[in-house]
RNA sequence: GUGAUUGUAGCUCAGUUGGUUAGAGCAUCAGAUUGUGAUUCUGAGGGUCGUGGGUUCGAGCCCCAUCAUUCACC
């Protein structure tokens, strides 16, 4: 225990998140900066490996650090809480130790599991009443408890308890859902302000925007999340369906309207060319399961663009995966390999193209950043873009 | 040699009393996937029903022959 947990990031001093703005791209509302929570500091622009239940699918703790590179990962207080439950996780000390993990962890509420598991939710100005998808049995997610549980899960940076409402919504149901989550929102801070940090570092909670695809409605959203005065802030309620113009145009209002001064958070988000636009338009954090999910199900994202390496035409490709990224596995093992590994079902090749499209995601947001500091970034991102969209 | 058994998609098998264009699972090929209910989902291609004859308005199914298979007994 003492080895692996005793380091000295459990010893410093706590501190709330400290956001420092390095460059600003003068030809794109593009910048590259630095969070620094208690558990370590994160080069932005940044992308966050999904971990739901204390596991990034099909990758180990140590090549998330050593292969993949990842700087923060990601939790969900929905599923952790249904398992390994909380007493579990408390008695654990909390998710870092828990999972052996020291770096940076984010959670997300469990407000996009309102979304995604609407059939049997009832939603209600309390809060959610879910039915557990593991045994059915129903729980009552409050604002306030979702924070408590956020406490014990002990992630640096938590979020707030929002609804994320589907694509296409209607103005009214927009509306009224934002003002739901506003109203959450001061919940949140309320409970938050009640309950002592658990673990001898301090959790910073970001609110999220909402809004829908109705500018009038996000710039609403944007002053209300604003007045908060948070750590942090993110845009929830994009990517769940609308076409991509429509994303990057909402994203781009609410960059210009949330303060340039704390990291800005995309929640969900995306395609290695929609973070790159999304980064231009101002985005610092992303996070999603592209990487992983499409990975397990054969969908390569490399330097020269998307792969289906279950098809056919890979069978005889003795060559790297990708050897233009810092990673061993992309680098060593060829395509032809991986393929048969799918193809056969072996757990190895799981592991194999999980660790692939996440070394390459965080490849990408290295070069973003690495652009931005030297001033070429628009001319790079546009290059980027088109090669990456390419289907081979 | 005798008796029985089984021959239907690449594989394992359904197929009603004889009745539209013969199905499934797996495999193959392709598509989907955006704050993970994802080892998932969707679609496509693939058949001279062992072969030859017969009965019938109509045969995968009934009859005869033949080839192959597996088993048992000499």
């Amino acid at each position: 225990m003492g080895r692996f947990f005793g380091g000295s990031a459990y010893l410093r001093a706590m501190a709330a998140l400290h956001f420092e703005l390095r460059h600003t791209d003068p030809s794109s509302s593009a910048r590259a900066g630095l969070i620094s929570v208690d558990h370590g500091t994160i080069e932005t622009p940044i992308f966050m490996p999904v971990g739901t239940a204390g596991s990034v699918k099909a990758v180990s703790q140590q090549q998330l650090k050593e292969d993949v590179h990842a700087e923060i990962i990601l939790g969900n207080t929905y599923h952790l809480y249904l398992r390994p439950g909380l007493q579990v996780l408390e008695q654990a000390g909390g998710l870092h130790r828990f999972m052996g993990w020291d770096r940076p962890i984010l959670t997300d509420s469990g407000g996009y599991q309102v979304f995604s598991l609407a059939n049997n939710r009832k939603l209600t100005d309390e809060g959610a009443l879910f039915q557990s998808h593991i045994d059915g049995s129903k729980h009552l997610f409050t604002p306030e408890k979702v924070m408590d549980i956020q406490r014990v899960i002990g992630a640096d940076i938590i979020m707030a308890f929002d609804e994320c409402p589907p694509y296409p919504s209607d103005y009214a149901y927009a509306k009224k859902s934002m003002a739901l989550t506003h109203q959450w929102l001061d919940r949140c801070f309320g409970r938050l302000a009640e309950t002592p940090d658990k673990y001898g570092y301090s959790q910073n909670l970001f609110p999220i925007v909402q809004g829908s695809v109705y500018p009038d409605l996000r710039k609403a959203s944007c002053e209300y999340i604003t007045s908060k005065g948070a750590a942090g802030n993110a845009i929830g309620g994009l990517s769940v369906g609308e076409p991509e113009a429509e994303m990057y145009q909402i994203c781009a209002q609410c960059c210009s309207l949330l303060p340039a001064d704390r990291p800005r958070y995309l929640m969900g988000v995306g395609t290695p060319w929609n973070i790159l636009e999304n980064i231009a338009l101002g985005i610092d954090m992303f996070d999603c399961v592209m990487p992983t999910r499409n990975g397990r199900n054969a969908m390569l994202f490399t330097s020269n663009g998307v792969i289906n390496i279950d098809n056919l035409k890979w069978a005889n490709d003795f060559s790297p995966i990708d050897d233009s990224i810092d990673c061993a596995m992309s680098n060593n093992y060829s395509k032809a390999y991986l393929r048969h590994l799918l193809k056969s079902k072996e757990i190895l090749g799981l592991t194999i193209a999980s660790v692939h499209n996440l070394a390459f995601y965080l490849h990408l947001v290295k070069e973003a950043r690495k652009h931005i500091i030297a001033g070429d970034f628009m001319w790079w991102k546009n290059e980027e873009v088109e090669r990456l969209k390419t289907r081979r």
